[in-house]
RNA sequence: GCUUCCGUGGCUUAGUCUGGCUAGAGCGGGUGGCUGUUAUCUCUUAUGAGAAAGAGACCACCAGGUCCCCGGUUCGAAUCCGGGCGGAAGCG
């Protein structure tokens, strides 16, 4: 098995994570990495961070360098320098990306390449080869996300398209994969915000088998992509009962870190996002002592660090002041130092929030934290 | 002392010649947003929608004004006229 439950606070879990690249403490935040690097941000900054692990774009990658570069260098990890260890995700998500997506259709999604003027069409069982090429630690299913506020029957159908598609990529990994040293398979599931469709959803990825074998870890998708808070937790409490306990549980795209913690509480242990980066890009500041707006004015003068509690380089070497004036200049450095600090805060979140579910604490933490966080300093 | 030029939100300014929508913009300020990243987009080709290409790029909203002052002309003045005040340059 591939994972370890090692301690529980309520339904929050600590386990680990096993990838052929090392042992991965969970619950674990991911830095995106799409192309192989962030942007304005890089594999030299996630090293430094030390982030366990990162999510890289396997459809993007698929177009440069190309799978087939990726594993003559020698695999991803080694392609990119990093550390840790690392997920691909299948590029089913980019469905919702206007620029890339032209249309769906029951074998496959078509996309444009961005780079010439070209059409693919991904098919399940392509996306497992580009992934197998690639060679992450971890793949994931290549799964149909529907954008939120479409009606009950198109979630029906993405779904459908979603197990379909499920199952041939569970076929089509084991059939690629050598015995020794294997990459890991997660599945999807979908659903929509729809509770009989996200119970069928969560009960047939997790008792999908080939070869009686199943999914290494489950994800949930297709959440966090606009509709209200209370809403994306209606659909988590829908799914919790059909979670497999002995397996890594993955909310994908999430998020905030109370949104982050919530969703620990309710048995997730692992999640990726744009939105700590993309915070920091746009001059938000995650801290200890809650969310900073490091654009507003009062900051001008300010010769203290974002966050006297936090060791990461920039906090170490830089004022609120000095950060603030990169930003009003739109300097890329500052974008980079900026989420530098971003990515180690969520880094030390994470580990602070496996600390509390060891002490079975978690609770007190989450109270403390989000009464802080409510308010914009 | 004389001559010329200038004076519009905190800053930089458009508009003044040729009087006429609610004095417009950029920066700065404030509030909010961002969740498996080709930047949650924008503009142009261009026309209802879509597709494509190209260019650019965090987004939205809000608050800041005695248009230096006083008077005149006029239905109407930031704008024209007169007189002040303040600043810059040149000549004594």
């Amino acid at each position: 098995m591939s994972f370890d439950l090692l301690s529980t606070d309520g339904d929050a879990r600590y386990g680990m994570l096993k990838t052929r690249s090392g042992k991965v403490k969970t619950p674990f935040f991911m830095p995106v990495c799409t192309r192989g690097t962030g942007k304005f941000i890089g594999i030299d900054d996630y090293n430094k961070i030390k982030s366990q692990c990162i999510i890289n774009n396997s459809l993007l990658l698929s177009l440069r360098p190309g799978g087939k570069l990726i594993k003559e260098m020698g695999g991803l990890n080694k392609f990119i320098g990093f550390n840790g260890s690392t997920f691909t995700d299948s590029g089913g998500f980019q469905a919702s990306s206007p620029g890339l997506f032209v249309m769906k259709s029951k074998r496959g999604i078509h996309f444009r390449d961005p780079f010439t003027t070209g059409k693919h069409m991904i098919t399940p069982k392509q996306s497992m080869k580009i992934q197998h090429d690639i060679g992450a630690d971890v793949a994931m299913a290549f799964d149909d996300m529907p954008n939120y506020g479409e009606t009950q029957k198109d979630y029906a159908l993405s779904m459908e398209r979603t197990h379909a598609w499920a199952e041939i990529c569970l076929r089509e990994h084991i059939a690629l994969q050598e015995k020794k040293n294997r990459q890991l398979l997660f599945g999807i599931i979908q659903g929509g915000f729809y509770q009989r469709l996200r119970e069928q959803s969560a009960q047939v990825i997790r008792d999908m088998e080939v070869d009686d074998r199943g999914f290494d870890g489950i994800a949930t998708g297709g959440l966090a992509i606009g509709e209200p808070t209370d809403e994306m937790f209606k659909v988590v409490d829908w799914v919790r009962p059909y979670l497999p306990e002995d397996r890594c549980r993955y909310f994908m795209g999430l998020g905030t870190p109370v949104d982050i913690i919530e969703a620990v509480k309710k048995g997730y242990d692992c999640f990726d996002s744009i939105y700590p980066t993309r915070s920091a890009r746009h001059g938000n500041m995650f801290t200890w002592k809650g969310f900073l707006d490091l654009t507003r004015g009062k900051y001008a003068k300010d010769e203290t660090p974002l966050d006297p509690d936090c060791q990461c380089e920039v906090c170490r070497n830089h004022s609120k002041a000095y950060l603030r004036h990169l930003f009003k200049i739109d300097d890329p450095e500052g974008k980079r130092l900026r989420q530098h600090h971003n990515l180690y805060f969520l880094k030390e979140f994470m580990e602070e929030i496996r600390k509390r579910i060891k002490e079975c604490s978690l609770d007190k933490f989450q109270k403390e934290f989000s009464a802080l966080w409510k308010k914009k300093l």
